[in-house]
DNA sequence: ACACAAAACTAACGATTGTTAGTTAGATAT
DNA sequence: ATATCTAACTAACAATCGTTAGTTTTGTGT
């Protein structure tokens, strides 16, 4: 691969094995066997296993901080915000579904300041999240439910679409927006 | 406790553990810490770290498909189908919150005709919702959005229902059916 | 041809893993 | 009292874990 340093294929490789086992599971011999080297070879790229899961999941960690705040600025609507949104969330499961896994299902294993710093990032996504629902409510332009239970259904919803973009066939990201909009802001009935 | 057997303790102490960590990240001997015993004392109770996962695992997966069967015989209409499956779901999650998360992460961990057996179970259960969900459509009384993100979009925030649950400080069983029932079938617009 | 750096290797380390064998303390039943 | 059963214990096992040290191979620029 072009511009792709040897770092970056091992984060790529472990991160496909993390979504399969989860990052405990995962030795690094299974890792250096999957790149065709030895176990110690790996580390005249990293320094830990420890780097490669809090590198793959601080770097999505911010996109998500880094999308949340070009919304923010935007100046749009409540619910336009959400729609950025979502769009948000399905452009970036589209361009690394594999990380994900590791972000949702792996982030209790970050160790010291990396496992603070996305747990605050974490927070604040989600209370910047809530009151962008709140402010749809007060403006009319969301039902007036429980705000948690409107921010926690799309969000979850959200957070594990990548476990089901990949089993179905990748279809087309456009299509996926639109449809996901519909269904997540006006319901099925 | 009354009526729990030392057995039930330690596979209830170690879901909840699971949870924290995940099932690979959790020794015998942090579970058997937990339970102020030796780790080697666990093997007069159990007969594997595997057992205790599978035991875990598989009868919440009984549980559901029990729940989809009766759902099923109960001849209603696939909207009132939907809502029972959505109370299923808050009925599961209320009474096993913690058991739910060694279901959802740590499923893959499962050996030999465990793992088949739960893969089916899993299959059959999407396929049941699948159909429900069609039939809704064909009578009118689901809006005619792909099956499958409509599917995907009730599932994911179902089953990641004990991750909210557990924070906010486990609100009103009926309050919650309402509210998700609500959310999930009208949408928030 | 030579030097240098990148990236692989072998070998080994101390720690931790799940598990087994054999033994002991405490309660219950005969 | 004696036997039985349950549930704990100590000690140790082979396997695997992440990681380090030291060495060799490979490729590149001069």
């Amino acid at each position: 691969m072009k511009g792709t340093t040897r770092k970056e294929e091992i984060i790529t490789v472990a991160s496909r094995l993390f979504e399969e086992k989860g990052f405990t599971a995962v030795s690094v011999r299974d890792i250096a066997q999957e790149m065709g080297i030895k176990a110690a070879s790996l580390y005249n790229h990293i320094s830990s296993k420890q780097e490669i899961l809090s590198s793959l999941i601080l770097k999505l960690a911010r996109d998500f901080t880094k999308g949340m705040e070009q919304v923010q600025q935007a100046g749009a609507s409540p619910l336009e915000k959400v729609k950025a949104l979502i769009e948000l969330h399905i452009d970036i499961t589209v361009n690394h579904s594999e990380a994900l896994a590791a972000l949702n299902n792996d982030w209790m294993h970050l160790q010291g300041q990396d496992l603070i710093d996305f747990v605050q990032m974490r927070e604040d996504y989600e209370e910047n999240f809530r009151n962008i629902i709140k402010e749809g409510i007060e403006l009319g332009q969301i039902k007036p439910h429980h705000p948690e239970v409107i921010l926690f259904s799309i969000l979850s919803t959200l957070r594990t679409l990548y476990l089901w973009y990949q089993k179905r066939g990748k279809l087309d990201v456009n299509v996926l927006k639109k449809d996901m909009s519909e269904v997540l802001l006006h319901g099925i009935t």
